[in-house]
DNA sequence: GGAGACTAGGCGAACGTTCGCTTTGCGCGC
DNA sequence: GCGCGCAAAGCGAACGTTCGCCTAGTCTCC
């Protein structure tokens, strides 16, 4: 049980007093500014490392009015894609020497009574915004609007909020599309969470698909799965059950489409034979399904990179531009997608 | 292009202007320190809300000497079960008052040239550390010891610093003893990389579970799956390479025992009828493979909570304990595992 | 009616910086 | 020989808090 007490940290007083000079003197070199003699500030710089002075951020920011630093909220840091996206975001901003501080917001509701405030106490220089769920909270929008520099992942009611993101009805489009090329005209959607906008984007881009292929889209071949293997895999049985003529199934996401897998599986329905299966975000696990799955690339590390770019670009300028930023999708053609001529009509058990 | 300067935050100056008292009287209503009358704690607390008085951390942290505020050094966000670990730290710091601010690490070597300095920057009041692969940094290991309340998730060389993780060695044991208890002789296990901890202490735990047995642990049934998938299949091939006669399979993590899975579809041989598998870690995903992962489960959030609460605890006293804790693991059985018995022997195609 | 205790609030200092303004000392041109 | 300009360093103030100590006023009690 070794209780010891902290040690005091340097200051650049402590510094000063060792180099016989004023700690005001101290700080010009630390700094590079003002004039100061070779002899000096060789000198001091000396003892500052000898005394391993690390410079106070704190007492720094309160002088300067900034932080250099910026809140991260989100929703789940668990949650794969949207923790390659903080990755992204932190490896921006550490290259730009700012620091980041996260805070999770819970699902069910305003974790933002306590997530905002937190960021404002800490007077960060801006805030990145990555809860998609909270897509529709006014309450947030409103606090956040006319504050300080925010980027969000996701859209913001109001719109005086930057967004950078991908371009999901793309995605959709690019999923379906690929299908309709292929020869498939029965093809069945997996989507995401009803109400949220990226299942709308995405789902915008799976009817423009059909149409363009002069396929009628019909109800009857849209399920829910909000976003979980589970559901998926439910929904799939649910599609297959209303119609047996399926021959393609896109999922909202690389998730679910491992459920719809699944589904098939349980079918006996053999993929690609029986059945195509495309998915969408391109996780590494998508590789490594079986079938290999087909999938649309999403660049989420990519989309937090550029977030954050565009906030310390807003932090660094004072100024607020309500910009949105699509970055672009692309196909990734794998095992779980074949000619619909393959398919042979194989009853279910 | 919305160009607008930042408005200047409210202070308690200026709330204790428009309350006609001084800020120091503010101040002590706002902490609800001191003795102020009923009706001018009333007019202050009013003042303070019209104007959305925020404290600032900073200037409180710099006569406080304290942030409120610990750092996460991680060396992977993306990892899922590092940002499990991390989801239960973040909560648990939350729910004690405190703000984490992140920095990931690079894999090739010392990103700790950045991340540590700019926590000390920061004036973090402790440190969690999650970067497994920088188990044997001697450098960082220095940097760390005899300065702040440090817990990690990982060992640490010279042994200054509290640990929080699970019983990795029960975690093998479990595994395979459910193997041998289910009447498996011939167990192959597809490990981590060589030279981690976990990895030689899960082996460990796989060998114990043999002797108790009374088999004798053969070496080329061990081989190695460095964590991932791909890996993990070549691996996995190797061994029945050598050897056909395996009955199942213990893959050191669930990520490496779906690459198990591939390989034994892509030989022909049926789970668990030709092969049982057991994984551990016990991810989402492990519910939803074909057949349903047999795993032991690791409790990375509560790890995570555990590891916070600890840390704070040892801030909060301004002690520095290095006691080591391990969570308790436990086998959760699914369809990946059967009776011994039950195995056929199919050549391989 | 006066001493003592208590209440309400003010004041100065400190935390560790940055920044702009002064002061000191010295070489130089006329 | 005198003022000028410039380099080198010091000084005071400010950022927004907390904290300990001081003071003025009121209440209580003998």
């Amino acid at each position: 049980m070794g209780v010891r007490r902290q040690a005091r940290h340097v200051s650049v007083k402590d510094v000063a007093a060792r180099s016989g000079v004023s700690f005001q003197t101290t700080s010009k070199v630390l700094n590079g500014k003002g004039s100061v003699s070779d002899v000096t500030r060789a000198r001091i710089l000396q003892v500052a490392s000898d005394l391993g002075y690390v410079p106070n951020l704190q007492a720094r920011s309160l002088v300067m009015q900034r932080t250099l630093t910026v809140g991260l909220i989100a929703s789940d840091f668990s949650d794969h894609n949207l923790s390659r996206f903080i990755v992204g975001a932190e490896q921006e901003a550490r290259r730009q020497g700012y620091g980041v501080i996260i805070t999770s917001i819970e699902p069910e509701g305003s974790g933002t009574e306590y997530a905002l405030p937190a960021m404002m106490e800490r007077r960060v220089d801006g805030i990145l915004l990555a809860a998609p769920q909270m897509e529709d909270d006014r309450a947030l929008a409103h606090v956040l609007d006319r504050t300080l520099p925010v980027v969000s992942l996701h859209h913001v009611p109001g719109g005086g909020v930057a967004t950078v993101g991908s371009d999901h009805e793309l995605t959709g489009y690019l999923a379906t599309q690929h299908l309709t090329s292929r020869g498939h005209r029965v093809i069945a959607t997996v989507t995401g969470t009803r109400g949220r906008r990226v299942t709308q984007s995405r789902l915008r881009g799976y009817r423009r698909a059909l149409e363009e292929a002069g396929i009628d889209v019909e109800s009857d071949l849209v399920d829910e799965g909000a976003w979980e293997i589970a559901q998926a895999l439910a929904a799939t049985l649910r599609c297959f059950e209303r119609r047996r003529d399926i021959t393609a199934v896109f999922a909202h996401n690389d998730v679910m489409a491992i459920g719809v897998l699944s589904a098939l599986r349980q079918m006996g329905r053999r993929v690609p034979d029986d059945c195509s299966v495309v998915g969408c975000d391109d996780i590494d696990m998508a590789a490594y399904t079986s079938p290999p799955l087909t999938t649309v690339h999403v660049p989420f590390y990519e989309t937090g990179a550029e977030a954050m770019r565009l906030l310390l670009s807003m932090v660094k300028t004072n100024s607020v531009v309500p910009k949105k930023v699509l970055l672009p999708v692309h196909l990734i053609v794998r095992g779980s997608t074949a000619e619909a001529s393959r398919t042979r009509f194989r009853p279910t058990p």
